[in-house]
DNA sequence: CGCCGGTGTGAGAGCGCTCTCTTGACGAGG
DNA sequence: CCTCGTCAAGAGAGCGCTCTCACACCGGCG
């Protein structure tokens, strides 16, 4: 009948319940033989603790918090995310920590979620998908609670985050189309008030002047990590500078993009220009042709977000924390790889 | 200092916790001028209700789980899911509910999502992504705990589930080959333990006898709802039966395996050969050329999802909901649409 | 033989909330 | 004037758990 409390457990087992307790926590304070038959009632009777009444005296949720504010829906068009979460949410389980998700696409919405995590409600928060000034992160340490970014954080803002090496990345990407021949390398960039978009686009410059090459803006074009923002993009670049043998974009769906006009313009690929995208997401395999990509494990991020949160709750100091991971160029057709590119 | 309680606001309005209490839960029985006071005391003090003091006594936990149980990672290529995961955050949101993701890739993690699960830890649960006889729904049923599967459910099962109308989104797409004049339409069908996708099949061979074609199981290929799947499925009807005019792809991402191998094996699309897809998934956009897709609205199965999930909780009863939610082919280049498929 | 520290277990308070039961105030009816 | 019904507000128990403190027991030492 319902569900069996700890004081029932304790009766079955002939101690008390605080005894039951010390077993349940794993206390090593239990006698042998008492342990083994509250173990035995545990089994028996299916006991599973009441969080709520644990949380209640604990004051410890044994949940976080994972937010994706995104009005814009960049996120949505991306799959990279569910890898995320994927990562998270296994690094999660493995400690009997539940995962509230969190996603707010209006303003009322976000008021909402903030509420609730100033609330006190979960022991940390994981966040997603900042743009330029967003005062979230702050808010919330402001209150006292953990926060851990994925992806670059706003600048200037004092929080710990977990990164790919989206510098790394991109100067890679820039010196392969450099090493293919290529001359006349433009590049699509992101929104002005993302970090990863913009360090992206330093980092080509970067990577041009390393090898020599003079910085033309002229070759720099917005697409907003939209498909057709790359489009566009394209076109606009292609209109300036005819004689373009290379693009990088800093994602691949404007990567996606910038192919269609490409396409349209009656440019081969590789041949005539040379693509490198980013993000390394499901679509670089369908485009035609395949796309090089810059590839982040997703999974490694979610895993590693968790692990620096924890971090943050169990010691709570204020400590800033930051990860970058490694990526890797993945080279295919759309810059002269092999034409079977099978994943 | 600290999280104010129930216990301060009382004092801080000069009433007991008994009438805060009621105020924050919206009681009719309180004086105008006695709420008033309340009201403005919680508002000074930043009062937010602990959940797991209130749930500790109400019973309830006010969060739902949602579980995607996918070892095999078909759902994690596939961009929809966030679509679904917005609708429900939405839904549930504004009904101050908390979403509880739980993702189980193994037997281990899936044992353990399910301890916690009938653990009582949350109100209700929505399912996702299940596989011919999975065990779990029944097996939450039978602990008392409310559920609606996403898609459709195992067959058999006596559970509530919210589905796209998988039937008449095929049919519509097999009609529109036929209506192109294609006579030889193959199918390549998705894995026979999943029953979306043996639901395609049916349709389309209903389609075809509609159509007063005969059935031929040579136009009939599987390809396990992945890319590389539907690229061999392709290569096999090609070898089959040269003389394919038109193809349905029971998911985007073998259309776009199937997309490839035409391309590899000189048929133009969609002059030679037309190709219709389904999810209308990102994907749909990025192919060469863009791909006819029939749409489902994910959000809104979302949304549906929770609505027909609270119903069952609120109403306590065993009762099976059944919602199907319409679907809309899109025409794009692929099966002969106009030659700019904006989105 | 008494005292000590250590060790295993029990008793009981209390976390913040809801909800039933009781009380008090007030106006209408006898 | 007293009684009764009605309605707003308070008192207090108790949800299931953790954790501090008290206690009993035991071996070793002076």
């Amino acid at each position: 009948m319902g569900v069996p409390t700890l004081e029932e457990v304790a009766r079955a087992a002939g101690v008390s319940r605080a005894t039951a307790s010390r077993v349940v926590n794993g206390s090593p304070t239990v006698g042998i033989d008492v342990r083994q038959s509250v173990e035995r009632a545990i089994a028996q009777l299916g006991y599973v603790p009441n969080r709520a009444a644990r949380s209640l005296v604990t004051r410890r949720n044994d949940s976080v918090g994972v937010v994706i504010a995104e009005p814009t829906g960049r996120i949505f068009g991306d799959p990279f995310f569910l890898e995320v979460l994927r990562g998270i949410s296994a690094a999660l389980g493995s400690r009997q920590i539940q995962l509230v998700l969190v996603m707010s696409q209006s303003l009322d919405e976000e008021r909402r979620a903030e509420r609730y995590l100033t609330g006190g409600h979960v022991d940390g928060v994981i966040l997603f998908s900042l743009h330029g000034d967003d005062p979230l992160p702050a808010h919330l340490q402001s209150h006292g609670i953990p926060v851990v970014v994925g992806g670059e954080p706003p600048r200037g803002a004092r929080v710990s985050y977990v990164d790919n090496d989206n510098h790394g990345g991109a100067v890679a990407a820039v010196r392969h189309l450099i090493d293919q021949g290529r001359t006349q390398i433009a590049t699509i960039t992101g929104p002005w008030d993302m970090p990863a978009g913009v360090t992206r686009l330093l980092a080509y410059r970067e990577a041009l002047r390393a090898a020599g090459v003079a910085h033309d803006p002229d070759l720099e074009e917005g697409g907003g990590f939209t498909r057709e923002g790359g489009r566009h993009a394209m076109e606009v670049l292609l209109g300036r500078c005819p004689d373009i043998d290379g693009v990088f974009a800093a994602s691949d769906l404007m990567a996606a993009g910038a192919l269609s006009t490409l396409h349209a313009a009656g440019r081969r690929v590789p041949e005539d220009v040379a693509v490198v995208g980013f993000d390394d997401s499901i679509l670089a395999l369908s485009t035609q042709p395949p796309l090089s990509s810059v590839r982040q494990s997703m999974e490694v991020m979610g895993r590693e977000l968790v692990s620096v949160l924890l971090q943050a709750i169990d010691a709570r100091d204020p400590l800033v924390r930051r990860v970058v991971l490694g990526t890797e160029l993945i080279v295919r057709q759309s810059s002269g790889g092999p034409p079977t590119g099978k994943s």
